[in-house]
DNA sequence: TGTACATCAGTGAACGCGCGTTCACTGATGTAC
DNA sequence: TGTACATCAGTGAACGCGCGTTCACTGATGTAC
């Protein structure tokens, strides 16, 4: 624990801020978010917080990096606790999923529609913004290079072939351009199960165990994604 | 034309009303919108306004009902054109893609993260809200009444199965419940690829053209649904 | 160890703003006889 | 065809609200000598 204890205090404070902006986040969504109201949970006035945050769209940028590393993390030490890649694939869809029921208004921040008004600056987004895709991508080229995926000759187009080799050699991927591109369809297929779920889109009575709809979807996507059928 | 002057009078203004709320709900998006600026351009006065719709929340309904249906309709129009159900199924994709990127926020508005503090009437969303899901899974099941899609012996969870049955005979569908389960994850996941696209998670320069991947995606899902592998 | 000065967290008032909604009203348009 | 009345679109003022942000300030905490 380094510091003075002016900046303890400081990074303290720091802390609360992003705490009280998360639950605000979740208690009335990211356009309603204010200083204003985080400042009064904080039990300070509103112009103190201006000490801590330049305005509210940094706030805002606090939240979103916030949230792509907790949910980052956590997909990590699910994946971390499988050692075959299938296994750590259904383990990164899972968490995925979890967390977004947990925290829907944060997850709605990071996957849902944009924040009128708010652009979020890419320097400090975009490394936290793909970590989930970078770790999926990575477990399949574990799997590719192990012999677990069967192929795909389906040929690619033009200008989509380029972008897939920019990111293969971008992430070091041994898998061919196809089968990066099913990953890529495995990853947005997964949000949009996720976002169904957590948007209710499926309605309130549809699904009684709505984990079995997705649980049925992660088979489905395994083997999208060029895992052999499951079990 | 039926109807007095007046009640035809009435019907213009509010179609006014929804016009201008769609250019707002562009331009600021669903949280901002505002009753106030709406009546502003109207050539209105704010209260004016209420002669027409209750509150705020009834806009947002007659927004989002809106939406539904002209996606619905353009979605039918796409389809219509074809004979085959894979050409169908692919229109059908291609047409929610066009209309969702020409139309973000309204786009938004439907499959983004629910508007803070407004919650949809169920009676008069839910109908036009399933428009596109019922036509998706209406293809799916003529194809396979005409043998075009192959079998699925996955087995289904059994709260899962009940949910199935239930929506199988509710659409009068013949084909068995896992190609009914595969129907919607296809549905899911084309609605993931397009939130990706239209809410700008892929980055700003990481595709190109954009539509190839969503062709690509489209095919591979085309295959998720039960096609045999496609060309 | 003590003093002078600098840093900085937090205060409180103020700015100008837009919002949803209510209400009593005016005046034009329709309807019944 | 003319008159009396009802309907209803739109007005304008007002309510109470919360917002983001700025600014000069107070006073406590730190630092340099």
């Amino acid at each position: 624990m380094p510091g003075t204890p002016r900046e303890r205090a400081r990074e303290q404070t720091l802390q609360d801020i992003t705490r009280i902006g998360r639950e605000h986040l979740e208690a009335v969504g990211a356009a309603a978010l204010s200083l204003r109201a985080v400042a009064r949970d904080l039990g300070v006035v509103s112009s103190a917080v201006y000490r801590y945050v330049k305005s509210r769209d940094e706030l805002l940028t606090l939240l979103v990096v916030d949230g792509y590393n907790e949910l980052g993390v956590e997909v990590d030490a699910a994946v971390a606790k499988k050692s075959e890649p299938l296994e750590q694939f259904l383990a990164l869809g899972r968490s995925v999923r979890a967390w977004a029921v947990r925290e829907p208004a944060r997850y709605g921040l990071l996957y849902g529609s944009p924040v009128p008004g708010y652009h979020a600056p890419g320097e400090q987004t975009t490394t936290p913004g793909t970590r989930v895709v970078t770790t999926l991508v990575e477990i399949l080229d574990r799997a590719y290079r192990g012999g677990l995926l069967s192929g795909d000759d389906t040929d690619v187009a033009p200008a989509l072939g380029a972008d897939l080799e920019r990111i293969r050699t971008d992430l070091c991927l041994e898998m061919p351009a196809p089968l990066a591109a099913r990953g890529l369809i495995v990853w947005s297929s997964l949000f949009g199960a996720v976002n169904f779920e957590v948007f209710g889109q499926y309605g309130p009575d549809t699904f009684a165990e709505p984990s079995e709809l997705f649980e049925y979807q992660l088979r489905v996507l395994a083997k999208v994604a060029g895992f052999d059928p499951v079990r």
